[in-house]
DNA sequence: CTTTACTACTTAACATGTTTAGTAAAATGT
DNA sequence: ACATTTTACTAAACATGTTAAGTAGTAAAG
């Protein structure tokens, strides 16, 4: 019997292939991220942040795809050191609401060539088209409910 | 000037988009794998060595997608827990070749059909076709040299 | 209005991720 | 043969992932 008998290839298994996929893109994020002593899930949390202005922590899991134990810890050091900032909320004092620093939008504007230029490398060899129709199936993937 | 003038929406950037689309996916694997003690990359290394065979140690790395120096302490867990078994390479000895034991390989064919089950509850929402051209791309995304 | 549930976190403990440094064996250069 | 470099790991330290438990504030039920 067959070792794959039972069992679906795992470069066709969608959590295997989707963390392969992942590493190849990030492998030069995570060169440039060294060079400015971030993260990836610091620089994945300035992004969110940049997009969606003030937001509860809870905002920042789901789209950052974190952990609140996680976020709580991050934030705290990405608070000292004056990336972000954080307030109670108004009308619901459970809420920590937080935004991006005027120090922290620097960091992703001092980055965003060489973001942009990875992003171009992969454009080149893959072709834009399917690049989007990446994009596409990963979000419809992203909306199935399970 | 809008927030998002100087970078990509964060749905489509692919590093976070890939990571979303994984959480979806992997969110009723986690539920299995909890049941059976498992942690996930636990579960890939086992998917692994079915489908490799005796390999050694970077092999596994490379196909799981793990650090080396994770893959020493979780493999020595597995070892004690008897779902591998290790011996120092024969021509080579600085390689430890890695294979998984009858009890291991239980393991996996207990959960196929809860694996294959979660499987096709998203073919049945995206279609075959669209899933077949995710893993295509995916396959050819990781393909990419950066 | 009070009790009960629920929500938004925080803390703690342990597993894994990630980097740097170290070790032993193998390959390479001279 | 010898020194040098490379390879395949292992060890340690710190950040993050993950689960379980705890806290305070809010909403719901009676």
């Amino acid at each position: 019997m067959n070792r794959q008998s039972h069992t679906t290839r795992t470069s066709r298994a969608l959590p295997i292939a989707l963390l392969r996929a992942r590493e190849t893109v990030m492998a030069p994020i995570r060169d440039m991220l060294q060079g400015i002593q971030l993260t990836e899930q610091k620089w994945r949390i300035l992004r969110v942040l940049d997009e969606m202005g003030e937001v509860e922590q809870s905002a920042i899991a789901n789209e950052a795809c974190l952990l609140l134990p996680s976020l709580t810890r991050i934030l705290r050091t990405m608070e000292s050191d004056g990336q972000i900032s954080r307030r109670q909320g108004s009308t619901d004092k459970r809420r920590t609401m937080v935004k991006i620093t005027d120090e922290g939008r620097q960091i992703l504007e001092e980055n965003l060539a060489t973001s942009l230029a990875i992003h171009n490398t992969i454009e080149a060899q893959m072709g834009q088209e399917k690049i989007d129709n990446l994009l596409d199936l990963l979000e419809e993937l992203q909306a199935v409910k399970v």
